[in-house]
DNA sequence: TTGATGCTTAACCATATGGTTATGTATGAA
DNA sequence: TTCATACATAACCATATGGTTAAGCATCAA
């Protein structure tokens, strides 16, 4: 059953793939929590188009909103990136014993 | 000119969020080196399917491709993956200090 | 209660994406 | 030379994506 995380790493890798919708997760990250309008502030782009991203965010479980009266307060959850890093992350090792076999290459030790 | 790096990360994560092209990664990780064709074996999409998942990856500078005869032998080039770990590593300390200030609410240490 | 604020929904549009089949071109083998 | 192999290109299709404007619905303040 890798069918389930990889639709996890499917949404998670879609979401991160627009400039705007790393914007808005920055912009999370820095201040904790913010109202969709506080979030929308900052872009030229109308209210239902951040809207729609903030959709795909939560979507992909990168973020949370709660509704308190008529704000919307919205917060990270950084968990599904922690599935993106480790994918990603297998990777890294790939690199590494490529520098790593070029750095045997020049000098001898174990 | 934050805005090549962006272009970069873009690229990357949408090569990435596809489960087709993250196999052909996965493939290209465990054997070395392959041809197109023999990428495209384990897979039930047609041939030119495959061609195009190729370029989005060379596009996203994940693989280069390099012909001899009439055989284009395909490998990794993992570099784009690192900036896309930076951007990552970036919320993982986001999670980190999530859970250490959870760790400092039951025990006291510094 | 009236109106502004904060968010939501609907309808629409252009372009991108992921697939197909059909056809073309160059190379290697017989 | 002839044919199969390996890849490339073209034309097409359905659906997804990222944006718009317009209108709607709660809620809070006056």
């Amino acid at each position: 059953m890798v069918k389930h995380q990889d639709a996890v790493l499917d949404r998670t890798f879609a979401a991160l793939a627009d400039p705007t919708r790393r914007a808005l997760l920055t912009q999370l990250e820095e201040r904790k929590v913010l109202s969709v309008s506080a979030l929308a502030k900052p872009f030229s782009i109308s209210l239902p188009a951040i809207m729609k991203h903030l959709d795909v965010l939560s979507g992909a479980g990168l973020i949370t909103r709660t509704k308190a009266g008529r704000t919307v307060t919205c917060r990270l959850t950084a968990e599904p990136m922690e599935q993106a890093m480790d994918w990603l992350n297998h990777y890294q090792r790939f690199w590494s014993e490529r520098l790593e076999r070029l750095a045997t290459f020049v000098e001898e030790d174990q």
